[in-house]
DNA sequence: TCCCAGGCTCTCT
DNA sequence: AGAGAGCATGGG
């Protein structure tokens, strides 16, 4: 467990090793976070926080000890050494580059269906317009939080007809998002059980939902099941192999595969 | 303006 | 089993 210290208005981690605020919320794995003068907020698991860094450490405002202890500090993988990851990946030259590059990324653990739902909408399309959509889809059937929307449940978007979806800016990919709210909502497939199932049954399990290929399949596998031997491969990432892995994945980076699709899909996005 | 986006499905060889 | 068009939409 990180040392926290309990302010008066909120949580202060102690100089978190691997955490940077810019790089695990703007690295393209969640949609609900933004940033104003320093200051990032967001909502997960249904709570809004905000967070800042000092020279001390990173800083949740307005957040009890317990709901650190009981979400926060799982949400964002605290419990993970990632700088053992790194030095143990770091025997090869080019994933030292690319895993100093993006060393404060963590990989967020959030909720299973939240991830499978923004990865389909992430289908096809681009960042900002995706935060959009997201949020729009939150304000429409979302429940309430102060001034804030929660990612809405399955049950709740399944409710909604497609046409309603489309409105939103879904296009295409409303009968995708409907098809799989009703399978998670209607218990055909149980998101929780994924977590645990072997690799292939979870991938054949998500890719049944319409509108799931590998690629989102992967997506849900590694942000919202906490599976790291996920390795999503999008357009990035496949020009980045070709560049630096023609002769595929260094075997020291397969254990953490998840967590090296990471640090190569930031370093490539920003450097190739 | 007009291109294109963290893909997938469907169709045609 | 591999390749390619089409998909809805709006941000840049």
């Amino acid at each position: 467990m990180v040392e926290y210290e309990v302010l008066q208005n909120g949580i202060r981690i102690n100089n978190p090793p691997n955490f940077d605020l810019a790089q695990t919320l703007d690295c393209g794995q969640a949609f609900r976070w933004s940033q104003n003068d320093g200051v990032w907020s967001g909502v997960a698991g249904g709570r809004y926080i905000e967070l800042y860094s000092d020279e001390n450490g990173i800083v949740l405002k307005n957040t009890t000890e317990s709901d650190f202890t009981t979400f926060w500090a799982d949400y964002f993988d605290l419990e993970r050494d990632y700088g053992k990851i790194i030095s143990e990946i770091s025997t090869d030259k080019t994933l030292k580059t690319a895993a100093s590059y993006g060393s404060g990324i963590r990989i967020l653990h959030q909720e299973p269906y939240e991830a499978l739902c923004s990865f389909i909408i992430s289908q096809n399309n681009n960042i900002p317009r995706i935060k959009g959509i997201i949020e729009r889809l939150c304000r429409k059937c979302g429940e309430k939080k102060g001034e804030h929307f929660a990612f809405p449940s399955a049950e709740k978007v399944a409710a909604l007809s497609e046409q309603e979806l489309r409105d939103i800016g879904c296009g295409f990919r409303a009968r995708y998002v409907l098809d799989a709210a009703k399978k998670v909502a209607d218990g055909t497939i149980d998101l929780e059980c994924l977590k645990k199932c072997d690799t292939k049954t979870a991938l054949d399990t998500l890719m049944s939902i319409k509108g799931v290929g590998p690629k989102v399949a992967d997506c849900t596998m590694l942000f919202g099941l906490n599976r790291i031997e996920a390795f999503p491969q999008d357009v990035w990432i496949k020009r980045a192999m070709k560049n630096l892995f023609p002769n595929g994945l260094p075997e020291c980076a397969v254990p953490y595969a998840g967590i090296v699709q990471q640090y190569i899909f930031y370093y490539a996005r920003n450097n190739l």
